[in-house]
DNA sequence: TGAAGAGTTGAAAACTTCTTCAACTGTACA
DNA sequence: TGTACAGTTGAAGAAGTTTTCAACTCTTCA
């Protein structure tokens, strides 16, 4: 029941709360990349993703190495897989219940 | 590697994103309450948890029905649960990295 | 040393989200 | 019918987030 720990998850949640984190991530699950791949993947201006890079760093959720010029990302916690295929499954069942709701009102209209 | 699906995973995290819709979700899990109990648990203004019951309604996560003058609230999934607790799972290892770093800092403090 | 490339950061503008307050809807019951 | 209670909604302001652009740091290599 500790307020503070409920203010800790709905961070964590906010912080994975972007399209460009969560492509991120993915492209982490297999393995440590380079800034040039995810930029050239995922193909926006260099800056918008170094910003949100950095909320992914400062969350610890993944951690950043210089190698020469280049900086590699890497996941921290290997459970972060677990994390999406459990999201995938939740979504799943959300989007199916809407078309449900989709196909009633295409009964509805059809009547 | 489409878009929209990295959006609808981003507005999912979004909806989740904050500290009242978790506390819900979690009193949700012991199975459907009315609002008055959710009201008493967490003591925030009323206006307030309905606009917070309103984002959860509108996700598909929940469900209220209607039972003479009080409302109840449903999870619409079992597999929350499972979300949750693998939440915990990668939060526990996040909070322990960064207890790392402070115990680096108060080592460095000592030198 | 200095020029070039990789990535990051800061500031301003556009957008979204949250809280509060007042007004509203629906049900029960006298 | 009308009063009271439970819950929801709308509007306005405050607060946080994202994008863009320019400027900056760090490394390499001539």
């Amino acid at each position: 029941m500790p307020l503070p720990l409920h203010q800790a998850k709905a961070e964590f949640f906010r912080m994975l709360g972007h399209p460009v984190r969560i492509r991120v991530l993915e492209l982490l699950q297999d393995g440590p990349r380079p800034v040039r791949e995810l930029l050239a993947d995922i193909g926006i201006e260099a800056s918008s993703l170094s910003a949100q890079l950095a909320v992914l760093r400062r969350s610890g959720i993944v951690t950043a190495t210089r190698d020469g010029t280049t900086v590699v990302y890497a996941l921290t916690s290997d459970d972060v897989a677990e994390l999406l295929s459990v999201t995938r499954k939740v979504l799943t069942g959300l989007l199916a219940g809407q078309n449900e709701l989709l196909a009633m009102l295409r009964d509805e209209e059809r009547a």
